[in-house]
RNA sequence: GGAGUUGGCUCGGCAAUCGCUUGGCGGUGCACUUUGCGCCGCUAAGAGGAAAGUCCGGGCUCCAUAGGGUAGGGCGCCAGAUAACGUCUGGGGGAUGCGAGUCUACGGAAAGUGCAGCAGAAAAGAAACCGCCCGAUGAGGUCUUUCCUCAUUGUGGUAAGGGUGAAAUGGUGCGGUAAGAGCGCACCGCGCAACUGGUAACAGUUUGUGGCAAGGUAAACCCCGCUCGGAGCAAGAUCAAAUAGGAAUCCUAUUGCUUUAAGCAAAAGGCGUGACCCGCGCUGGAUUCGGGUAGAUUGCUAAAGAUAUAUGGUGACAUGUAUCGUAGAUGAAUGAUUGUCCACGACAGAACCCGGCUUACAGGUUGGCUCCUUUA
């Protein structure tokens, strides 16, 4: 099983705008939004855009970055030279922990297929 | 047993696998001067009663001078607790409940100003709509004066009765009167003073006194008393790329002008653009100081601390002794999956730290007290 370090984030501001800008792969799903660059790393690393905005109670948001990310770690044995960042989007909160688990899961599926092609 | 009331405690448990943050110990890689930055393993710890709202109070920090006054804000029965409070404890008054209890923004309306819809005659130094009484005039009844009835009228009297209202200038009774009225008296109520009890708020089967003057509203202005400097950990401190404009020292070059120093002017040179030239743009050089942005470190958890116990106090709490050492993230840790048990898991996530208040909330557990019923 993976780890999921420090290094495995996004940490600055700067690496935020970077990807925001010009995103080459995006998976779009009703309840969230998944960014991706590729970052010339061995490893991906994954950012987290959760608005107060779309979920409103802190429970809830702490909750669904614990899924999110604990998503990412297990789809990241095969890792891809991607920055990711995940957008919540309204609605999130409200789903229970495994419907969560299965759209994030299906998105990194989406996203991991355009890289894919984009290499060969 | 039922109904109620009021405190305390608790917030799914267990197991397996895979992870996250911080501390400790050990090993190891890189740079290597202390040491710093990583990696691996073991081990310990890791959200709440409200972490929430940000409504009060305090510590801490900086700005600052805050002493006095004004303005403005806050508080407001009394006494105490406390670092402090708008909190808490005990007591008093009022409201409510059979009761245990619960609620209470509870200073001043005989300093001034203001306000009061609808209804009502009248809403504040009173007022006469109906009614009652009196006088005058007229009509009728009656044999006539008297008396009775009705109508009209009065710079008339009257606050008993009716009706309005949340509220109408004490209540009941007797006397009194043309009718009435604290007009007089008795009792009740109220004000003031004394006395007694209490630290006080306040209380009284106490005494004296006043015929009663003083309607409501101060979460209306206001008055009185007490009290308050402002901003906040994105506070602040340290290190520090970049950049703007600075300071100091040292070094240096061609020509012209002026007496050296040095200054001024021009050219050359240098830098950028570019393969190179022309051209164009900028322009003494170096070092140090200073500056402080991005970023990093710190502030950052040992604290008005927790538990136990003794003593003092009705209690909030205080003092002593013993033991413990209890989250510290920063794009932000405390989770996921599976199994299993049951009551099938509510409200909800630390962000400098404490004391409170308020709001949200499924349950479980336990103590005190009250009322009703049954049995004895």
């Amino acid at each position: 099983m993976s780890k999921f370090c420090k290094h495995q984030r996004l940490l600055k501001a700067a690496e935020y705008t970077n990807v925001f800008s010009d995103p080459p792969f995006r998976a779009s799903h009703q309840y969230c939004l998944i960014l991706a660059k590729p970052n010339n790393l061995e490893h991906d690393r994954l950012g987290l855009v959760i608005a107060k905005k779309h979920i409103r109670l802190a429970v809830d948001r702490n909750r669904i970055k614990r899924l999110i990310r604990e998503s990412f770690r297990q789809q990241s044995r095969n890792s891809m030279g991607i920055d990711a960042i995940v957008l919540a989007r309204k609605g999130l909160g409200d789903l229970d922990n495994s419907t969560v688990t299965k759209i994030v899961n299906q998105q990194w599926l989406r996203i991991e297929k355009k890289v894919r092609m984009s290499q060969r």
